[in-house]
DNA sequence: GGAAGCATGTAAGATGTTACATGATTAC
DNA sequence: GTAATCATGTAACATCTTACATGCTTCC
């Protein structure tokens, strides 16, 4: 039993395993059909993680013979892993939410792009998130004939309704947007443009 | 003028630029009070940046001496820097949005913890995301007295929207929880568990 | 006298990605 | 025969974060 960090990916793995002993192979597809949409593992982490979470004592692997299929190495959470798992999980602080959407950088310097291209971007971004919510509706659907499910359901609720806001603020966003270009040209004003910046709240203290 | 690959982060900067002309520091302070929630960058990826940005020709720093206060090096876009924002925008793929929510990592786990807990964990997320509401619904009643703000006021409100379909979530979400444990174990019953994850969508197609 | 703001960076390392490598078996 | 699935990894590198270093000025 080694003493090593921890990171949410590990515990990621840990709370796959909670659910059902698995090799890495299995993990990585379970990690992309659950955890993956909210809190992405690759492949090659997967196995790096097992690598660290194994001599540490965290989980247990087996080697598993199999006919006429590749052999392999099943894991399953030990009683330290549990410990460390339901540790972490006791702690109520949600976590910091980590957010990257590239279209929104598009939306936020719209004034150097003819006024349609950016409603085109919108129309865009709110399909996306439409058809997302579609996938989402449907895989609730699937989970209603699963049994003890609750918290998946409830999880991939979550992600419904963040795509239907998505899809329902590119509507109501396109009716915003101005109709005739507004240029901005930083070497004529930009006084104007830093108090802006000035006046908006900081995402965290600076430093 | 030398061509080197420019990345998000790259055009977040670029664009900042767009806006305004600033030095380093004024640009992390705007990073922070505007793309940075939704595509952080951090203070030394800011100085890399335009450290990189500059050699390859598309912005331009001048030293400008100060009384009273450092010299600093205010950076203003090239005509090869606009050019390359302006092919970037000019795309109109929205870019994949990437989420890294920690609390549902946590919930969807809920099977691991007494039944109070998870609903504890709801109420703390909605509580942070209906402040964040609050948050942008201030500033968005402070942007409405900005001139040519309105891509900047469609790009807060996704922010409020977003905030607002979490905190409703999180009510709607502790109705939906179990009131009793049910515990999973993956070393009596490992058969269920891998058929959900089989039943699930991926997040995109495996390889 | 001390804290906070202005200003620019470096250095080290955490974290994660993509692509590559290998090889057997099964399904079409 | 060819593609896909099962299975496990390595190697290279891309990206970004935190902490540290420095020094002057203004405000309390």
């Amino acid at each position: 039993m080694v003493g090593i960090k921890l990171r949410t990916s590990s515990y990621a793995i840990l709370g796959l395993l909670s659910i059902a002993s698995m090799s890495g192979y299995d993990l990585f597809q379970a990690v992309e059909r659950s955890v993956g949409r909210f809190w992405p593992v690759s492949k090659s982490q997967v196995y790096a993680e097992l690598a660290r979470l194994e001599p540490a004592g965290l989980v247990q692997g087996t080697d598993v013979h199999q006919q006429g299929l590749p052999d392999k190495r099943v894991f399953r959470l030990t009683e330290a892993g549990e410990e460390a798992l339901d540790s972490w999980l006791g702690s109520s602080e949600p976590g910091e939410p980590q957010f990257r959407v590239p279209f929104l950088l598009k939306t936020l310097f719209g004034h150097r792009r003819p006024p349609g291209d950016t409603a085109g971007l919108l129309r865009a971004a709110g399909d996306e998130a439409a058809a997302q919510a579609g996938q989402y509706r449907e895989f609730l659907e699937l989970l209603d004939s699963v049994p003890d499910s609750a918290y998946a359901r409830v999880t991939v609720l979550f992600g419904l309704r963040v795509a239907e806001a998505v899809a329902s603020w590119a509507e109501e966003a396109q009716a915003l947007l101005p109709e005739r270009a507004h240029r901005i040209d930083p070497r004529r004003e930009p006084r104007l443009a830093t108090e802006m910046f000035r006046a908006a709240p900081a995402v965290r203290q600076l430093g």
